[in-house]
DNA sequence: AACAGGTCGGACAACGTTATCTCAGCTCTG
DNA sequence: CAGAGCTGAGATAACGTTGTCCGACCTGTT
């Protein structure tokens, strides 16, 4: 900055206002100090830039689980798009639901003074978060809410699009309902169980427990669990998946065993239209999940003030699969 | 920072020196040093810090082209997966193909003095990059090399692979092979139809240029492409196909038109076993291409020395589909 | 022609941290 | 017991930029 000062002829100040853009500043003076720039090469350090001035890093951290999953790099290609639009840039890190490792990252990327952060949170405590938003820092959580400490959050409408699956399946007759569910310590998990069990109460029915498995983690946990449930005197005739994986892990079970049964569940994803058997799909628009939440985080960062709200996706019915 | 200093009753710089572990500190001053910081709850500014210190930001920047695409996201996660071992923070950018976009991403991650690029560069020239580099950046590029500059790159070995696939439908006795691929000025489609190339003259035979297509962008696209040649007086008996959207467009018009041909292609894709029809895929592992690349630029940063080089990721053989 | 008002440029300090230098005080050695 | 050598802590400057303030210059008005 000082060789462009010198070899525009001008003072360190002058080349500062130059490339911020100061109105007041003569053109003519601007335009020989950018064509300083423009010989010397310089390019302003904006780490030092931001050290003085009260302006934001214009960087937000996303906290996700696992990059490999499409569910979470869709949401980034969302939460980009809109940092994007910002001018902001995107550090991406991923916590493997592990709540230890989520908060040493969030922490980080607090002393990196991101605007702010957009966050999975892993099950336990997020209340370490509380220091940082006291100080200025803007979090908002993503499909489920954090523990301890209270902030926006941008959800999926879990209850409401487990209900209509469950409804479905009951008012097409079937009786016999399997769950393929991962552990109950999952909110999400848990909301789309009480769907189910709410539209099973409303018909007058209970869950039976041995249809109900919360260990279909992955595609072959799934299709283990799948094939328990055919292995009953009274199997059942439907099965709900929890998630695209689960689905997966169904339908394999289901094609190894050579046996019929009614599939639906969450989450729709590119392939599922070649699935070898028909399914009803709950979808969710899991890149406007990115979109909202990197929306509501600028609302926040550019000073929007309220009580932390609580968005909630809407779900779209889809069949697929059957494909021949 | 003064504040600690104050509150343990040492001056700034032994503050300073009980964070950064000097060992020569006395440890009862520093243990009065980080009680003073938890009762604070003192965070250290690591933009600040890495101003000052010589020592890096400990940040690198990824340019790729679409998040949604898996062959991006995975690259992202095993890029992701070597900056954690090196404490490294991971920034995201997405350029689009774009050349103008991706020089601009570029440059703002310079100024944000990331320690290195990693960058799928686009159709174009990077040439831009030479100043950064001279001025102590590192890159690596990915998938292809860069124009106009001279760095290291980690890539495919698409002519090999091309090679085998072509070679293999040829000995099975197919002689009109349909090729769906996307536009030549991509360098790895060329190389993908050098490969198929050389096998055919090995075979002493040549390509059909109505066979060939270079619009195969989307699965939409390359179902259109084929449907056209499978219309043609001699129709083919086989598809190559460049990427896993241009083999599901394949076996999309093979379903919809009920033909039955021989389909081969590249890169594997975790719904490949659900595909109604048997197919033969050259598979690379893209998490590992992130990896190299990764590695390849943490060597440079460490000071590696030496000539710019050039490393290719080997493929494997693999058999999916016709999942019943 | 003189003065008021406005505009633009430059000196200086500051952001939060670390590097360098210096010095006090200790230990060890001859 | 004196002096050399070492250790640990503080004072000061510096990183690259921007905010503040003041002064110089210019313009327009009376």
């Amino acid at each position: 900055m000082n060789d462009v000062a010198r070899e525009a002829g001008v003072s360190l100040k002058t080349v500062s206002r130059a490339v911020n853009g100061v109105p007041t500043l003569d053109p003519a003076l601007a335009e020989r100090v950018f064509a300083a720039i423009r010989t010397l090469g310089y390019r302003r350090n904006e780490l030092a830039a931001t050290l003085r001035s009260t302006a934001s890093t214009a960087t937000i951290g996303l906290i996700i689980g696992d990059m490999r999953n499409s569910f979470y790099s869709s949401v980034a290609a969302g939460t980009y798009e809109i940092a994007r639009e910002h001018g902001t840039h995107l550090i991406t890190a991923s916590a493997e639901e592990q709540v230890e490792l989520e908060q040493e990252l969030a922490l980080a990327l607090c002393q990196r003074r991101v605007d702010g952060l957009l966050i999975f949170p892993a099950v336990g405590d997020q209340s370490y978060l509380q220091p940082e938003m006291d100080l200025g820092t803007s979090v908002v959580f993503l499909d489920r809410p954090g523990t301890g400490v209270s902030a926006d959050s941008v959800r999926l409408d879990n209850v409401a699009a487990a209900h209509t699956l469950a409804s479905m399946v009951l008012e097409e007759g079937h009786r016999r309902v399997g769950l393929l569910l991962d552990t109950l310590e999952v909110l999400t998990i848990r909301e789309r169980l009480d769907g189910v069990r709410a539209a099973f109460e409303e018909a007058g029915m209970t869950l039976d427990d041995r249809l109900i498995s919360t260990t279909a983690h992955d595609p072959e946990a799934a299709t283990k669990a799948t094939v328990a449930m055919l292995d009953l005197d009274d199997p059942p005739t439907a099965f709900i998946g929890k998630n695209n994986r689960a689905i997966i892990g169904i339908v394999d079970a289901l094609v190894t065993r050579g046996a019929r049964a009614r599939v639906v569940g969450f989450d729709d994803f590119e392939m599922s239209r070649f699935l070898p058997r028909p399914v009803t799909l709950a979808s969710f628009d899991v890149v406007e999940l990115g979109r909202r939440g990197a929306t509501r985080l600028f609302d926040r960062i550019a000073g929007s003030a309220g009580e932390p709200t609580t968005e909630r996706l809407p779900f779209t019915i889809v069949q697929r699969g059957s494909y021949r």
